[in-house]
DNA sequence: CGGATATATATGCTAATGCGAATATTGTTA
DNA sequence: TAACAATATTCGCATTAGCATATATATCCG
């Protein structure tokens, strides 16, 4: 994985806006996403395909639900690219919007884990 | 120009070693680019124009030559996102032979501006 | 003016990308 | 097992991107 093809990842607005939302959830799942960015799910969850196939991201079955979040062993100047992104989009409203749609979802599945 | 304008514009590989030289040398005309990256002449071209239509470098005539630049305006975000992706690239070997052969160009045209 | 050099653009093509709609797959629960 | 919820994939299509080749434009110099 190149800054190249780290670029390209993070060069489509349903992809950065998936990146920035994990970047400050840690993680999610897809219909958690598709609630917060008011798109379809096949969309979303084409994208985040494509997210996790250049390497920027992993998932992980738990139950029904598949979680998505960023790969942990991302390179250090990955990790400072998306820092900047984090910057270069607070200022811009429709994140901010996704994140207000996701703290208004109701019915999200709970990381219940009670009782195992 | 948001982010996801720049990403894109740095998603092509020939793009972002302009853009590696660019930062690097200050300033840089076309032939030498086209010499340095050991590409066609209209290849340059046509992505210093897209990089130029984005926002990221400007371009200034002088003489017959046409020398390209970082925009100098750029917002903060912009340059760290430059500077990260030099040091993604500092270990790529292709980033470091478009360096060798730029300085290895002969007849490269001087900033000669003597007696003017 | 005319030739040479530097740069930009047009053309025709191929490949990649993104999309909506429909459908398949996987897991849960009754 | 059947019904349901979450997720993934396929299909057909439209748009865009990148390329090589050829050509146009601009500047310099004799």
């Amino acid at each position: 994985m190149g800054p190249v093809q780290v670029f390209k990842a993070l060069s489509d607005e349903t992809r950065l806006r998936c990146m920035m939302l994990l970047h400050r959830e840690g993680k999610l799942c897809v219909c958690e996403l598709t609630h917060a960015l008011d798109l379809s799910q096949p969309k979303i969850s084409r994208h985040l395909a494509q997210l996790r196939n250049s390497g920027l991201l992993t998932d992980k079955r738990e139950g029904q639900w598949v979680y998505y979040q960023l790969n942990h062993e991302l390179p250090r100047w990955a990790r400072e690219i998306l820092n900047t992104a984090v910057v270069a989009t607070e200022m811009e409203e429709r994140y901010r919007q996704d994140y207000e749609r996701l703290q208004t979802m109701n019915k999200r599945p709970k990381e219940t884990r009670c009782a195992i």
